[in-house]
DNA sequence: GTATCTCGGATATCTGACATCCACGTTATA
DNA sequence: TATAACGTGGATGTCAGATATCCGAGATAC
């Protein structure tokens, strides 16, 4: 089980727009966090249509938060980018072999699959808890307070 | 993100070799549960390296648990099967771009590393308080009682 | 009105999971 | 002792999903 990397970009990319005013292309973003552009790109496709960003076309465009970095959670991203299935998919194996249960007693999930997803509504809570503004703060203190300066000053200049 | 089936095959399997004495051959588990036998014996050889089942060459041969299912939780068997690897790869994105941070600050995880982290500990922690023993007397609850005692026949039977 | 910059969807490549098979060592039974 | 049954490990083929890229549609500034 592998969580797709483009989640971290998408997070960090979101940490960034919340220290901008105004949109920021797909290509400065790409290049300010030394991805591949046209990959960057696809993925904030989807964020774009979960209602994470907003896109405005045309020159001096690019993408903005539709929300502040506070109402944003970690999980509305992994959902945006990884989509909303669960992690656990269950092959209903008791309609399966010589004892097979009969459709009628399965009308509930199966008790691995509960478990299963009792695990992974644990696991999105977790992420629901943290915030976009969490991650801001967290990172900036990590870097002693220069890192979101550094950010606004780069995305202020040329780049 | 996705989780492997072979998860719950095993799961499964576990529960199934709780009802048994005696070892149970790979060909009986996989026809009993209707999956294929090849690809089940993959997996089974991972849950024998892992300590959780015990297995015994020859005639009447097969796999049983090393210990009773009580001890055995359904975080032992994802790791098994799935590899101790957590769902989350840091791709060091703070190291790139012309914002790199130097090593020297890079000492810890970064934030969005260690939210993850910490979601994949809640889904872990979630796994670990279930055991085998729960899933059989859930999933006996769910069938009224008559679902391991049809195992148990099933499996003392030519099958 | 035009040129330019942007998003958006369609497309190609490639890794890892899924599934299978076979040769080998081991063990109980006849 | 010979034989049959079983697990072990490696090699192999197949396929879905992640990775990576490109070009057309649309909007804005000049």
């Amino acid at each position: 089980m592998k969580l797709s990397n483009g989640v971290e970009w998408a997070l960090h990319c979101c940490v960034t727009l919340g220290q901008s005013q105004n949109p920021v292309s797909a290509a400065r973003l790409a290049k300010l966090h030394g991805i591949p552009p046209a990959y960057l790109a696809k993925h904030l496709q989807a964020l774009s249509q979960a209602g994470i960003l907003h896109s405005t076309p045309g020159p001096v465009g690019g993408y903005a938060l539709t929300r502040p970095p506070a109402r944003i959670s970690a999980l509305d991203v992994v959902r945006a980018i990884d989509g909303p299935e669960p992690t656990f998919r269950c092959t209903e194996i008791r309609k399966r072999g010589p004892l097979a249960l009969p459709p009628e007693e399965c009308m509930n999930a199966c008790a691995v699959s509960r478990a299963m997803a009792t695990a992974d509504a644990a696991w999105r809570a977790a992420l629901e808890g943290v915030t976009i503004a969490d991650l801001t703060q967290d990172i900036d203190a990590d870097s002693s307070g220069t890192a979101m300066s550094g950010v606004r000053e780069w995305l202020a200049g040329a780049g």
